[in-house]
RNA sequence: GGCGGGUUGGCGGAGAGGUUACGCAGCGGAUUGCAAAUCCGUGUAGACCGGUUCGAUUCCGGUACCCGCCUCCA
């Protein structure tokens, strides 16, 4: 048996995780706000979280863990990007241009995570769907006092939950003094944060006893984690980012609805990635997206391999030289294990080093070391990497449309045979250790070389294989 | 200003109070027509200053520097 330990930024120690059912291990996840591309960044906590339910998977079955990440497709980001494209003259509704970019928006989010090799929670709940839900518990809060109505706002009364502040280690009144919140002349307290807002013509809006409006950011989670998980359930996740104010507001709203559960037992929180060692923004020019990666050739695993490498407690740099070494792992593991036949994942016992090493905290960096020292046994190590979303049936297959496509295998599409040139090269070689005169065997090499393909010797022949930088053009001239 | 994280060998990056991390790069060797690949071997690091200890890079305190959150971007 497996032991999971993690970090519960509650208590800020390494817990012991106990789940309230281990029928039914419950996880939520905040996940993203629909308005644009995923940026790298978006991807740390999904592989991260995408690894804990691998482990939780294995550990407690997998019909027995249930993995909640929402959409965000309320907010005013939203409502800003669907306007501007009013403003170009799109001549549908504001509601038609919203939900068509909320779409599109998780199409790609779902092509993009998918191709990092994360798998795909079991509900992915759509805020917009929980609306009546978040009103409900809205009511709730202002029944039990913990929530005001002004000016067709309501807003909760931070002062009336007694615990606000301890996940994120901050106190109401130190915040106060730092006094960089925008204080609305209708907050009792600066802190009060919003539950719902009034929406004018222009804006997205829902009936309400409180009148047409929307919600606030933070009600969603509570709303839905409550309905689709309970008022108590085990992990709740996400970046460390949103531990203050979101998670904070979260667990005040959850707590004080449902005084009598426990809401989230273990907080897990991710921290951030930066860029060659500095944050990723959009002003530092350093800022980019999941799919101007995979755009570019960096395939998903390799940006799985990278993100993995440190453990994501710690701030995870995303450098040129990390996402080549990462590549050339890949490259050697999908070498060496490309003949064989991945063991069914429910027939097979992953190592337990490697299991030891995720158990404790999530030590991905060591769980790939452990991989790594599997390449003696490729067996083991292509089943225990697909343990961990690595050599994956879609890589798979992308490598076997690439080796068809130049080889001359079996695939359609235009395909480049390099057995030909290899026969030729293997000839010339032969003849030259005969006449010890080599020139025309190296002339030939570096040719090919200098097409980007990559040229190994052996006792037994010559295999060429096309690199990423093949270009079959400069070969025309080699026939 | 408040809160939090970090500082390990050329680079990335772990674990452990005293014993080899590991990978990449480098170096030596085997192999090779030459290379590549592969295999074998090879690395006296732990920001700084104190303290605890028989012994600390590992525990405690302080200093410096870096980074993040509190503000649209995770």
């Amino acid at each position: 048996m497996t032991t999971i330990r993690l970090r519960n930024s509650k208590s800020r120690k390494v817990e012991e995780f106990h789940p309230i059912d281990p029928e039914n291990v419950r996880m939520y996840v905040c996940g993203p706000t629909v308005y644009d591309r995923a940026h790298l960044g978006n991807a740390r906590p999904v592989l991260v979280f995408d690894v804990l339910y691998r482990l939780l998977r294995h550990v407690y079955g997998e019909g027995h863990v249930t993995y909640v990440r929402n959409f965000t497709d309320v907010d005013d980001k939203i409502n800003a990007e669907a306007q501007r494209r009013k403003g170009l003259g799109d001549s549908r509704s504001l509601e038609a241009l919203i939900a068509e970019r909320t779409e599109e928006t998780i199409s790609w989010y779902h092509a993009d995570m998918d191709a990092l090799g994360a798998l795909r929670p079991d509900q992915e709940p759509r805020a917009t769907a929980f609306i009546g839900q978040m009103i409900a518990m809205i009511g709730d809060l202002i029944a039990k006092g913990h929530a005001y109505e002004k000016e067709g706002h309501v807003l909760f009364r931070v002062r009336s939950y007694q615990n606000y502040g301890v996940l994120s280690g901050r106190s109401v009144d130190d915040m106060i003094a730092g006094a960089r919140v925008e204080v609305a002349p209708f907050k009792e307290d600066p802190m009060d944060f919003v539950l719902w807002k009034p929406s004018d013509e222009d804006l997205p809006g829902w009936d309400s006893p409180w009148g047409r409006g929307r919600p606030g950011w933070h009600i969603e989670c509570s709303a839905m984690s409550y309905e689709l998980l309970g008022a108590s359930f085990d992990i709740h996740g996400g970046g460390i980012d949103l531990q203050f104010p979101h998670h904070e507001n979260e667990i005040a709203q959850s707590a004080c609805a449902h005084p009598e559960a426990g809401f989230a037992n273990y907080w897990v929180h991710n921290e951030m990635l930066q860029v060659e060692g500095k944050k990723m923004s959009k002003s530092l020019g350093n800022f980019f997206t999941v799919r101007d990666l995979l755009d570019q050739g960096v395939p998903g695993e390799v940006i799985r391999f990278v993100m993995l490498g440190t453990h994501y407690g710690k701030p995870m740099d995303w450098t040129e030289r990390k996402r080549e070494e990462a590549n050339n792992t890949l490259r050697y593991w999908m070498d060496l294990t490309w003949e064989l036949e991945p063991t069914n994942l429910g027939s097979f016992q992953p190592e337990q080093k490697l299991l030891d090493a995720l158990g404790d905290d999530m030590n991905t960096h060591l769980a790939l070391t452990y991989l790594r020292a599997l390449h003696h046994q490729p067996q083991k190590l292509l089943d225990n990497a697909r343990f961990l979303g690595f050599l994956s049936d879609r890589a798979r297959e992308a490598e076997r449309d690439f080796r068809n496509t130049f080889r001359g295998g079996f695939g359609s599409g235009p395909s480049v045979d390099l057995s030909a040139l290899a026969l030729k090269l293997d000839e010339l070689r032969n003849v030259a250790k005969e006449s010890k005169n080599f020139s025309a065997v190296d002339a030939l090499k570096s040719s090919l070389i200098d097409a980007g393909v990559e040229v190994q010797m052996t006792k037994t022949g010559v295999e060429l294989r096309p690199t990423p930088n093949f270009d079959p053009s400069k070969l025309e001239a080699l026939k």
